[in-house]
DNA sequence: CGACTTTGACCCGCGC
DNA sequence: GCGCGGGTCAAAGTCG
């Protein structure tokens, strides 16, 4: 797994940035800081600007995302990622459930170098659709790689302020409530599963930076993680397929309206990044287009599988692998995105087509292969549940 | 009828 | 060069 990560590859062929989507229990841990605690997302985060490397041949990430978004717009969204305590772990109710499968409690962002998180609270289908991401006014269309740049960016601004401010664990409350805003009710508990970090406390700090409601939340194993990888970039805007899916796709949206996806709504799920995103520099982004702003980018909810075979990262670094110069060029940027939920597919707004699925090695679960079915799309994502999820 | 899921087989890359 | 593992394709089946 991305974790386990072996030796940092070569400059060729960088790990491609991950997204992690901690368990519910993680996140537990992570705010009890127990030693089973993951690093917490922003510890991840922060790790990966430490992991960084300077020597980074990709362009910092954040030159990367100044493409994609402008830190300005980045305004709080409305929505939460995080689940609500009110939503319930499990359940509020079926909507909730619902919602919950659609999508993952929290993003992590574990940072093994070459990955970067979510941070918790930080649903990639939230990211992916909120509105927040891309203002309302803003395109319509956001690309997997612009919502992966802007998750990031939101990130690496946690981070930052942690890491400037150690004491900043939490964001203001509103700028919590953005983030948490998932009404899924299902509380989310990232793990991650990024290497040992450097710096743990950090992770503490984050973990309650994100899930400072959630902490009361009781970890809900229905959420486990799963792994979804995007592959390539959506251009197209979502909501064309939501307005089938996202009918009820959405409907997982909670009712209050905010969508995740939020081509009506706004979202801003975190914090807008307001650093400059220089320190971000990820890796994996190699590949990917400058153009399109991320290249790739893993998110991973898992919660735990470490143990996850190189080879599943090799499609990442594949695709990471990319020559800079394709950035520009590149006809087929592929963003992957890792994320674990209970659902194979998160809600992100796009349609996916199945069109795969193979037991991995190291990993009990099978994983599945999804197409972006819009005409045109090639993105394609990969979704596998974490090992340890004790799947319900 | 169309779209999607499931499943087996094939192909490719990597490690030994 | 061989074997293993992963990723994708394509046919069949299912569902709305």
């Amino acid at each position: 797994m991305a974790e386990n990560k072996p030796p940092p590859p070569p400059p060729s062929s960088k790990p491609p940035p991950r997204i992690s989507l901690p368990p519910r229990t993680s996140i537990e841990n992570l705010f009890t800081g127990g030693p089973g605690a993951s690093p917490g997302p922003m510890t991840l985060v922060s790790s990966f600007f430490a992991e960084n490397d300077p020597d980074n041949d990709y362009p910092s990430f954040s030159q990367l995302l100044a493409g994609a978004m402008s830190p300005s717009e980045a305004p709080n969204g409305r929505h939460n990622f995080a689940p609500t305590a009110e939503s319930g772990g499990v359940g509020g109710g079926s909507g909730d459930f619902r919602f919950q499968q659609n999508r993952p409690e929290g993003l992590v962002v574990s940072q093994p170098p070459g990955m970067f998180t979510i941070p918790p609270g930080l649903s990639p289908a939230s990211l992916l659709d909120s509105p927040g991401f891309f203002s309302s006014s803003q395109a319509p269309l956001m690309s997997h790689q612009q919502i992966l740049a802007q998750i990031t960016a939101q990130a690496q601004a946690q981070v930052q302020m942690q890491i400037q401010h150690p004491s900043f664990s939490a964001p203001p409350a509103s700028s919590r409530s953005q983030l948490q805003p998932l009404p899924s009710g299902a509380p989310l508990q990232q793990q991650q599963i990024s290497p040992p970090l450097p710096e743990p406390k950090i992770t503490n700090e984050s973990s309650d930076f994100s899930h400072s409601d959630q902490k009361s939340q009781p970890p809900c194993l229905r959420c486990q993680i799963t792994e979804i990888i995007y592959k390539s970039q959506h251009n197209h805007p979502p909501p064309t397929k939501r307005a089938k899916d996202s009918g009820n796709a959405n409907g997982n949206m909670n009712p209050q309206g905010n969508s995740e996806f939020g081509s009506e709504g706004q979202t801003g799920n975190f914090n807008k990044p307001e650093e400059g995103s220089s320190q971000f520099t990820p890796e994996h982004i190699s590949g990917s287009s400058d153009s399109e702003e991320v290249g790739n980018a893993e998110t991973r909810l898992e919660g735990r599988d470490e143990d996850e075979p190189d080879s599943k990262r090799r499609n990442v670094e594949v695709q990471n692998s990319e020559p800079a110069s394709s950035r520009c060029t590149v006809t087929e940027p592929r963003i992957i995105v890792q994320t674990t939920s209970e659902v194979d597919l998160l809600d992100d707004g796009y349609r996916w087509r199945k069109y795969g699925q193979k037991v991995v090695k190291g990993n009990p679960y099978p994983r599945s292969y999804y197409k972006c079915t819009s005409t045109g799309c090639n993105v394609r994502k990969h979704v596998e549940r974490a090992p340890s999820d004790p799947k319900l």
